[in-house]
DNA sequence: TGATTAGATAGTAATAATTACTGTATGAGA
DNA sequence: TCTCATACAGTAATTATTACTATCTAATCA
């Protein structure tokens, strides 16, 4: 959990205290939270840090590639630090989302298939899938 | 293309001119609208047809699963009648939808064996992948 | 075929998510 | 320490989605 200020400066991104607050929570969770889920832990440490400073600073965490937005769900956003390509598992009852990293898919594989095949220049690959997690089966 | 009203009443859906220019619409296009561009496919039949009433309706072709929601692109959803289990392929820089029928990955089997791995009941599978397309590299 | 009724349509309003804007404050480099 | 580009907090505006209501119509049955 060291250098997350230097993977910020490398961007060109200054360190301020609530940004670091915000990439540390998302870092430390591997629960996918939502903007507004994070705000209320950033605020433990930051009582006075505005919804929208949080929401700001996740669009531009991830457009210099340093977090991960994912389309899961309806229509909020949710957040992941682990920018590598894995699969995630969303349960339709608690909304809970679940990584899938030793997936039989290397979904590396998938996007060099896919791109050799039509010719796309493949940045980022998104498997979903939606169902019901066996804790809520029962 | 016949059978579409068919379909409807199946559902235990009214059947009306409304509904069928709507899904009809989705069924004579491969390029995965959002709810507004199907509005302006509509109104020429149906100059009085309101926007809502298109989105409502996509909503409920959805839930009866008729057709699809795709949570590709950015905010607006997009909508596809082809409810099988394929990949999608965007391009971020015109923003077409491709669709990938025939790929490598076999979606069915990748749901049944992470079904296997896990435990959840799976119900709907998404691969979405975004670069851009061998028109817009050029 | 005509009356009945549940559900659909059109229109509008409300909610929620996202983006834009502005004055002040602060991190980073000279 | 000084300067400046950028971040912060607060608010406003935009956009997507959902909710509500009064009419209207497709489907069912007498």
């Amino acid at each position: 959990m060291r250098g997350l200020a230097e993977r910020l400066r490398e961007r060109g991104l200054k360190v301020t205290p609530q940004r670091m607050a915000i990439y540390r929570t998302l870092c430390e969770t591997t629960a996918h939270p939502t903007a507004e889920t994070i705000w209320e832990k950033v605020k433990e440490e930051f009582p006075a840090i505005s919804f929208n400073t949080v929401y700001t600073t996740l669009g531009i965490l991830e457009r210099t590639g340093l977090i991960q937005r994912l389309h899961v769900g309806e229509n909020v956003a949710h957040y992941d630090a682990d920018i590598s390509p894995h699969v995630h598992l969303c349960c339709e009852r608690c909304g809970r989302v679940r990584d899938l990293h030793k997936a039989e898919v290397d979904l590396k594989d998938v996007a060099d298939s896919i791109r050799a095949r039509t010719g796309y220049a493949i940045s980022k690959i998104e498997l979903n899938l939606y169902g019901i997690c066996p804790e809520c089966l029962q």
